[in-house]
DNA sequence: TTGCGTGTGAAAAACCGGTGAACACGCCTT
DNA sequence: AAGGCGTGTTCACCGGTTTTTCACACGCAA
């Protein structure tokens, strides 16, 4: 949840050596992206910086530290803006938040709060901001695209209702690592299992199901018994698009459980599942 | 751009009763709902208020401050956060801030700056939705016109209104991508949505309403079910089309982000059942 | 073989979204 | 001041979808 924190793009305009050296310093431990700007920056280069927030002294501005400020925060927007003085009226204050600054942070100031103010003004926008965070993960045939809450085969829709996406993607989040009945439903459902609750069971199923249909030859989700479950793609051996297995005449009971085997070679279950129109 | 600053819902958690007078007479004069809460507050009802910010005492809340705190910066997405306090050390304005408040504002302080800083601290959550896109952007047969806040239809005015208008473009400007109902409902309206609040679903309709009405061969805006809406022009199949692509079946629009999935028609895959194909 | 954990299908229950309409509120006209 | 109008909100109903539950078959380990 607060993993957005790190990697934020500051610049500075401050003129006050001492204060930058100690700020910068702690800009650095804290792994950020930052630089030291002069007054006369014009605004399309502060957009092409692609920053998340700018702390202004405007004492370092000079007169006309309203209008850049107003400038600034109507050229730029979704850019954070922190301003920092020596000594204030509270009618200041007032003008520069009024003026568009985010926050208004009055020296002398402990380089921390800095940093902890620059993040509290960055947080909100970031939630807003263009999902980039998750841009499609692909496992052997399956591509998870958490901006659809979906999966896909190709082009194809595998239809996963939500829940059956959120279980999908907690295992696809550690493959190859098994992760126990508990704790899937604690992370998928949000709260405790009840004892013999077979939820997280049914829903394995469905999505066994489901990838099944849509990609035959791959098996996507494997069982431990006792624990649970883990995510590993591996190829089905058997009948891949060469050789279709010659067994098929085979009139099997209605159980054809194992995933595994061809039975439902590629032509035979044709991958579409067309959503059908319900209207 | 400021129509939306006025008339800002504030709760106030506090019981300086000098300071609550003083303060809530200001907000009076600015024309803010507020109201005086005590602490121990569900966050529950926090929701149903349609807060736009919360102002807390951290004093008057107890021992369980911090933990209040938290509670609420991570159970009430989307509401500004500003913490007060008499005397506070650099260490606690900034667990606080990490916490998830968004302003630590140190008492005395003057009204004014109070009312200056939840300003500054809800326009900034507000105007990061804004993306400030102004040129006319074309979706299919559909014109969004931010400056005017109209869509059209070659030149015939679809005739949104404000709310209708907003919600297009909040799911316009992300073509192809689910958008969850919480995350219309907190950058459209701009508060938490309160549990089983319908409104997003109304302003859908009548969305769909006046865009069908305008442009009958186009759908738009498609449902996913448990999660919320997608902005993602389509031909009606069975419908004649003009000069873009009418089938469905191969070329599909450029953007490789989109689902096929449409509706709430998201059926079973019928793994060994052989799909109908529907087209 | 027994005992418990898992796979499976289907039915029941809960949930969700579409819809029409009543209601509330501010604004403008009369 | 009363009434009409445009907007936005809330409510109840309905049908479809999803989730949960259940009973039973099956499989793995002791």
């Amino acid at each position: 949840m607060t993993e957005q924190a790190r990697s934020i793009r500051l610049a500075v305009i401050d003129t006050d050596s001492a204060f930058l050296t100690v700020l910068e310093n702690r800009l650095d431990t804290a792994g950020w992206q930052h630089r030291v700007l002069s007054e006369g920056v014009p605004t399309e280069e502060l957009v092409s910086m692609k920053l998340n927030a700018l702390l202004i002294d405007l004492s370092a501005v000079g007169a006309d530290g309203w209008e850049f400020l107003e400038r600034v925060a109507g050229a730029v927007p979704g850019l954070g803006i922190l301003v920092c003085s020596a000594q204030s009226t509270v009618a200041q204050r007032v003008r520069g938040l009024r003026l568009g600054a985010d926050d208004w942070i009055t020296k002398p100031c402990h380089p921390e709060e800095v940093i902890a103010r620059v993040e509290a003004v960055v947080r909100r926008r970031k939630r807003a901001e263009v999902r980039l965070n998750a841009w499609p993960v692909l496992h052997a045939e399956l591509e998870i695209r958490s901006d659809q809450y979906q999966a896909f085969v190709g082009a194809q829709n595998v239809g996963l209702t939500r829940r059956e996406f959120e279980l999908l993607q907690l295992l696809a989040q550690v493959p190859g690592q098994v992760v126990e009945r508990e704790e899937i439903y604690q992370k998928v459902w949000g709260y405790a299992m009840a004892h013999g609750d077979r939820s997280v069971d049914v829903f394995i199923r469905k999505l066994r199901q489901k990838l099944h249909g849509h990609s035959p030859s791959w098996r996507y989700i494997h069982t431990h018994f006792g624990i649970g479950y883990r995510f590993d793609p591996e190829p089905v051996d058997g009948a891949e698009q060469v050789a279709p297995a010659p067994d098929r005449a085979e009139a099997r009971p209605p159980r054809s459980d194992e995933v595994p085997t061809d039975e439902a070679s590629v032509e035979e279950a044709p991958v579409d599942e067309v959503p059908v129109e319900t209207a």
